[in-house]
DNA sequence: GGACAATATACTCAAAACGAGCATTAACGG
DNA sequence: CCGTTAATGCTCGTTTTGAGTATATTGTCC
């Protein structure tokens, strides 16, 4: 297929071509691994997958929980997506349904232990969905792989019982008092935009979709636990789940991507059950963008998008009037370009 | 923090932890690449920088053009974007402004070398913008490293004149026979609806956003080169320029990406110089887009979001009326959550 | 200097989308 | 039958958007 008839006039400082001989250190050293952010959602709050790696009897001194990971294959596994089906399904016995590769992390400094001496982990991370009836199959190894709430990894980012009180009495006084302390007047003001901004304070509205903007503006500013260096005192940290390494940080970009990936693709479908009424699916969308919408408004979203059908089955269990059930249109579930649920009203720009 | 006291059920099912030594297979015969998507623009046609991996006089027997690829080195680079902007800035020299990550391609037969024992290739594709007076600074190597149209590559994306040909001539006839050649009525009727949503057929409109999606359908359909398996007769082929391995799948990743950004992020800016017209910023637009715009509401938009402020001079050289320049407003280009330029206008919906 | 070509910029207007709320309907439990 | 609870229907003012028309300012050609 190649030919090369006059690579005499190529000089040293070409660009490297794709299959040059990788020098002998660059395959030295190096590992690939998968994580997931594997998410489930019922009504009241979207949970995501931990690895618990709290040693039996262990206190306070135990690793933080992690996210699933496993390592990636290159002689087993033809797809990157196949490698990380095949250990998840195979040490949770969760059916995975949609899966979407989300960002690549390599910062060195994203294990302490690499700058040991161990080896550099490139961590490939992955967003997978799976329905809510599917998180009793994890149960194989209960205590290890639990479910949590994405909200107690980022308190500060559920508004659906309005502003959470941990931003005003906390995270912005912190943040406010961090931006204070930055080295010139201009650089002061610089981060106060940005924290308003990335926070909607001020004449910015909150945007659901900053998760991980927020998450590392919290990390910047030190008050998050997995930035606090060794000695430092921490008296600042935000209560809220610490994990290991910079899985937190993989799991606010998954949060993030869903958030945003639920208003423009019909993923929304791969965490219900096949049939549910509005409510249901308002209650979830609810869950995952935290924050509450209108009700009205949403369903007339929902109906002119033509994403839903009704079943023609009446569901009275609620105790109200019988609400009607609906089912996502199989031509659409089939098909990628169909819209997202657009999120109507309540306005939070105005606290 | 936590506590589990009753650990000891744990058993050796449990999903692997990060810090567990890998298999000594894992880390033989795996190279992480990293491919730069870097895009220059003027107001005629973005441009990408390819390399020519034709040799002096060679003919069409010799490699198809590659984007810049450079290995990761672990051992030098602290993070995976300095990796990247340290080989692309030594071998271009190109001063790259915003760089961001598009999507990690892993599969094994992006590369047919591997199937027959090379190393697994794992790439990192990146999305590199430069301003287009950058682009001579890049002539180090004008024999390896060149400038193309992205739109050599995707003829059927440009739609500022009008549909192109390329589309009713020749794509949608080849894919509609596509269509119909798959297996069953509801596989075919699915293939159309796909086509359709896809390519803004019927009551779909045209969504400039899905550059990915079109070339992997065309690639499925096998009318693309690249697609075409060795022995196999390719006369329904689209004439387009090709590329090695997949990266043109790389490169229309990149251009998805960078169409869509621009409209929720200030990254137009980073192509633009310093100061411009409206209507420069417009064509601009236009031509990352591919489509028209309606000046005066584009004017709107752009006037509402604040991202620029005029610098008081008039440029008085294209034969009108002179026309205010402007600038970006700094304050915004600092930022990042700032918006994106919306695109209003002349709708290609109907043909 | 005056018509004209070419563009910049201002302003209009109707349709569609959106936010917010009120009103009505249909069940259930007593 | 009445109160409670939620589903569903409808309205209405505000914004946003698409698509123009109108006016302003320059250079050029005669």
């Amino acid at each position: 297929m190649r030919s090369s008839s006059a690579d005499i006039f190529a000089n040293g400082s070409q660009l490297i071509e794709p299959r040059n001989a990788p020098d002998s250190d660059l395959d030295h050293g190096l590992v690939i691994g998968l994580n997931a952010v594997i998410v489930a959602s019922d009504e009241h709050s979207p949970h995501v997958l931990v690895v618990n790696n709290h040693p039996a009897g262990a206190g306070d001194d135990g690793r933080a929980a992690s996210l699933p990971f496993g390592p990636f294959h290159p002689l087993q596994h033809r797809t990157l997506e196949s490698g990380l089906r095949s250990w998840v399904e195979a040490q949770t016995a969760l059916k995975l349904g949609y899966v979407e590769q989300l960002y690549t992390f390599g910062d060195r400094d994203r294990d302490p232990e690499e700058e040991r001496g161990g080896p550099r982990v490139v961590s490939i991370g992955y967003l997978a969905l799976v329905r809510d009836a599917e998180r009793d199959s994890s149960v194989r190894n209960a205590q290890q792989n639990i479910w949590r709430s994405w909200y107690s990894f980022f308190p500060w980012e559920d508004w659906r019982e309005g502003k959470p009180d941990i931003l005003g009495a906390t995270i912005e006084p912190h943040l406010d008092a961090w931006a204070a302390r930055a080295a010139s007047a201009a650089a002061v003001r610089s981060r106060r935009t940005r924290i308003a901004q990335t926070f909607g304070i001020g004449r910015s509205p909150w945007n659901e979709e900053l998760v991980l903007e927020r998450y590392e503006l919290l990390f910047e500013a030190e008050l998050i636990v997995e930035a606090v260096r060794e000695g430092v005192c921490c008296e600042n940290v935000i209560p809220s789940t610490a994990m290991a390494l910079d899985h937190r940080r993989i799991l606010a970009t998954g949060v993030g991507r869903l958030r945003s990936k639920i208003k423009y693709r019909p993923v929304v479908f791969e965490l219900m059950p096949p049939a549910f009424t509005l409510l249901q699916l308002q209650l979830l969308v609810e869950a995952l963008s935290g924050k509450r919408l209108h009700k009205q408004n949403f369903r007339r979203l929902v109906e002119k998008t033509g994403l839903v059908e009704t079943t023609g089955q009446k569901i009275s269990d609620t105790g109200g009037r019988p609400a009607q059930q609906f089912r996502f249109r199989p031509a659409v579930v089939a098909e990628r370009q169909a819209p997202g649920v657009k999120l109507p009203g309540l306005r939070t720009t105005v606290e």
